[in-house]
DNA sequence: TTGTCGCGGGG
DNA sequence: GTGTACGCGACAA
């Protein structure tokens, strides 16, 4: 029984399935199309539903059109209050607290969020109706299609539309041109896209960056040029807009930020979904789309590349190059909407939210609070209200340096999902959350992800089965390690937000940590580094990783069930530089490298691989390999063999020639002497370049990164005027320095003493040995 | 050197 | 009618 409710709570009770967009206004009138799983073939429905809304106080509310009901508990919103349309819910509402406050309240915003909740229409409808978004489709159902332009600039002020690629839903690209580089040419472009894309009926229009780019500025052109922009299933042309924090600012209020809208299809934005998987797994090395498509391997070898504010230039010399680079770009964009979508699919199928919603929202106030909502009005509970903290601190996670330098035969051992298993082992929940919805949530979530990723290995890899599973299993852990950040919100953010709830979890966290480590060291480890739920540390030379693995599972064992000690990886060295900084030697000879000591955007390329060199032979024992990669590198700057590139640094440009000029005698800077040095005159903000020092100034070389450009000649000639004292320097403080914690500081002095200084007690490298220094 | 602010993306 | 965090770079103090 207990079961059933809670099935309700995750993913409401009305089996309706296929619904792929619900539109719905304030007086109940809501449209919902659908697409039955059994044809694919889109239905649109039209159904009503009664507008509604939660209030603390219903004195004075005026007979009449208006019902209201009392739920139970204790919570301050217990009258729910509903009418036959949303105007005259609201005018009673209304009227009832004027005549209570004596005081003329004209519209809901005006009252305070801690005394009414009022949802947008299609939540009231999706709340109260239990249904819920895609139930018994698969994500490659849907109708899908994807828009890209290319500009001739970043402002729509200014630039123009020049191209349209579109990708419809069976994956035909049409490329679109602007016949003629005026307003003719750019209208007429501008109607050929919404035709089309009233011919393709998508139920989703993807791309990246949809949101902050193409939707405002093709918002902007189709204004301006006076073309009606009739993409929507129903209703007048034109765009809406939703009030959104990660949204592009109004024109028509500055301090507004919006995101548009279009009743009957879902916009969904691939660079949020970049984002919040980036969020978890920190792996890829930036969130524009060419970088995310390689890194998912979805970007062709033949991938045509082009700078951005190099396009409108390339256009017009070879038209079939951009043609060729748009057709990629919304291919791309497809590619990353599979790959990284599944995970707002699925949370569609649970919270009553729609699916474009969902896919931008955070997943504490967007996804939990709403299935919280759900949850108490179905159970007939009133829901308290927001509430601000006591003034009590959070208190974060625990974090030790146990010993620095280089240690060998390395295991790390963490607990997986910490903070939720802490809430769910110690039933840790929010005081004021009576029905114990929170925990019951996280608890029905942990067990069906497990169910679900059982599913998924069952499934024939790659089949549509089994990529829905890995999805479902993938939000559900959103939703899951999101819970404790909705305990932990500040300010009152979150309805059921508690602080002592939350320091009672990381208490529970550093206390976990803390009896973790012990236990370890009680069994003759040596540690290294302990952070929020994982530990390094280093075993006897003769254990063997059947012995690496017993002492975890013996620690395991001493935690509560629910708390699960994992055994994470072992590695054949570390280099403990500081805490979250250090160099870690896999078994099978490949060096990562954590933390910002040892990777910077910024690292001139010389350093960086000086750096990987030093490590590995550092944590092979080889000091002599050690010595012989500083000595390379220093000779390498002072005959100058080692090309320009490789001491240049990428800098971006945040300064105009003019403002630079004005300080340019009280302070000179690298990046724009840089600049000056090479010819330049002017430069545009936020461009990136990559400058380097020479002994009387500084210069630019060319960044292949950039390079779908042909270098001029100019740029060909490396001059290798760089400033070798300078860059020997850079060498010693900023690279090498970053080895010191391996060795006694007279051991270091030997290993990196400049060859042209030779020391004359110097002792010999023989006699260095790595170390490891314990703390204390 | 150390603290604060703002960005990440799109053409 | 909204709401991530984190790592990094730029700038001011």
């Amino acid at each position: 029984m207990q079961h059933l409710i809670e099935d309700e709570w995750l993913w409401g009770w009305d089996p309706t399935p296929g619904i792929v967009s619900v539109w719905a206004d304030v007086d109940g009138e809501a449209t919902v199309w659908r697409r039955p799983p059994e044809t694919g073939v889109l239905v649109r429905e039209a159904v009503r539903f009664r507008p509604w809304l939660l209030i603390d106080n219903i004195d004075d509310l005026p007979e009449g059109d208006v019902t209201w009901r009392e739920l139970d508990g204790p919570g301050a919103l217990r009258f729910h209050v509903s009418a036959d349309t949303g105007k005259a819910l609201t005018a009673a509402v209304l009227h009832s607290a004027s005549t209570r406050s004596g005081r003329r309240v004209e519209r809901l915003s005006e009252l305070d969020k801690s005394s009414v909740l009022s949802l947008p229409p299609e939540e009231q409808y999706l709340v109260a109706s239990g249904r819920a978004y895609f139930r018994d489709l698969t994500f490659d159902q849907l109708h899908r299609l994807q828009f890209d332009l290319e500009t001739t600039g970043l402002d729509p002020r200014r630039h123009r539309i020049f191209m349209v690629a579109v990708r419809d839903p069976a994956g035909e690209v049409e490329i679109l041109e602007a016949a003629s580089a005026d307003n003719a040419g750019e209208a007429e472009l501008i109607r050929r896209l919404v035709a089309k894309v009233q011919a393709a009926d998508p139920d989703v229009i993807e791309n990246h960056n949809l949101h902050g780019f193409d939707l405002p500025f093709l918002e902007r052109r189709a204004k301006q040029l006076r073309v009606p922009l009739a993409l929507g299933r129903i209703g007048s042309p034109g765009l809406r807009q939703r009030a959104a924090r990660r949204g592009t600012v109004s024109d028509y209020d500055a301090d507004r930020r919006v995101r548009f809208v279009i009743p009957g299809r879902e916009l969904i934005d691939t660079l949020d979904a970049v984002r919040r998987f980036d969020f978890a797994a920190r792996e890829l090395p930036g969130h524009g789309l060419k970088a995310v498509a390689r890194h998912f391997g979805l970007a062709g070898p033949e991938r045509e590349l082009i700078r951005g504010d190099q396009i409108h230039d390339v256009y017009q010399r070879d038209p079939e190059r951009v043609r060729r680079y748009a057709r990629a770009d919304v291919e791309e964009a497809a590619g990353v909407a599979r790959v990284l979508g599944g995970a707002a699919f699925a949370l569609a199928r649970m919270a009553p939210r729609r699916y474009e919603r969902l896919a931008d929202a955070g997943a504490a106030t967007g996804v939990i609070d709403p299935l919280l909502v759900r949850a108490y009005l179905r159970s007939g509970q009133a829901l308290p209200a927001h509430q601000d903290g006591d003034g009590t601190v959070h208190q974060g996670a625990a974090l030790h340096l146990f010993a620095t330098g280089v240690a060998h035969r390395i295991v790390k051992a963490d607990v997986a999902s910490l903070y939720p298993s802490l809430m769910r082992a110690f039933r840790i929940g929010p005081a004021r959350d009576r029905l114990g919805a929170l925990l019951a949530l996280v608890d029905g979530l942990v067990e069906k992800r497990l169910a679900a990723k059982a599913s998924a290995k069952l499934a024939p890899a790659g089949s549509a089965e089994r990529y829905t599973h890995e999805a479902m299993s993938a939000a559900m852990k959103l939703v899951v390690n999101s819970a404790y950040g909705y305990l932990a919100a500040g300010d009152g953010l979150t309805r059921f937000a508690d602080v002592h709830a939350a320091n009672e979890v990381t208490r529970r966290g550093r206390e976990t940590l803390d009896f973790m480590c012990r236990e370890l060291a009680n069994r003759g480890v040596q540690l290294i580094e302990a952070d929020t739920d994982g530990v390094y540390f280093a075993v006897p030379e003769s254990w063997t990783e059947a012995d690496e693995r017993r002492v975890v599972s013996e620690v395991a064992a001493l935690l509560p069930a629910r708390v699960h000690l994992e055994f994470e990886g072992r590695y054949a060295a570390m280099l403990s530089h500081e805490p979250k900084n250090y160099a870690l030697l896999h078994y099978d000879g490949t060096l990562a490298l954590k933390g910002v000591a040892f990777r910077s955007s910024r690292a001139e390329p010389f350093g960086e691989a000086f750096l990987r060199r030093a490590i590995e032979r550092l944590l092979v024992g080889d000091i002599r390999g050690v010595r012989e990669a500083y000595l390379d590198t220093v000779f390498a700057i002072r005959r100058r063999s080692l090309p320009t590139y490789d001491v240049s640094s990428r800098v971006r440009v945040t300064k105009t020639a003019e403002t630079y000029m004005a300080v340019r005698e009280s302070r000179r800077e690298l990046t724009y002497e840089a600049l000056l040095a090479s010819g330049r005159r002017t430069w545009s903000l936020g461009e990136r370049v990559r400058v380097y020092r020479t002994a009387s100034g500084a210069g630019v070389v060319p960044d292949p990164d950039d390079e779908a450009i042909t270098p001029t000649g100019d740029a060909l000639v490396d001059r290798r005027d760089y400033d070798i004292n300078h860059y020997v320097r850079v060498l010693h403080d900023t690279f090498a320095s970053r080895l010191e914690r391996a060795f006694t500081s007279e051991d270091f002095s030997v290993v990196f003493a400049d060859p042209q200084q030779p020391s004359l007690f110097a002792p010999g490298l023989d006699d260095v040995k790595p170390r490891l220094f314990t703390m204390r």
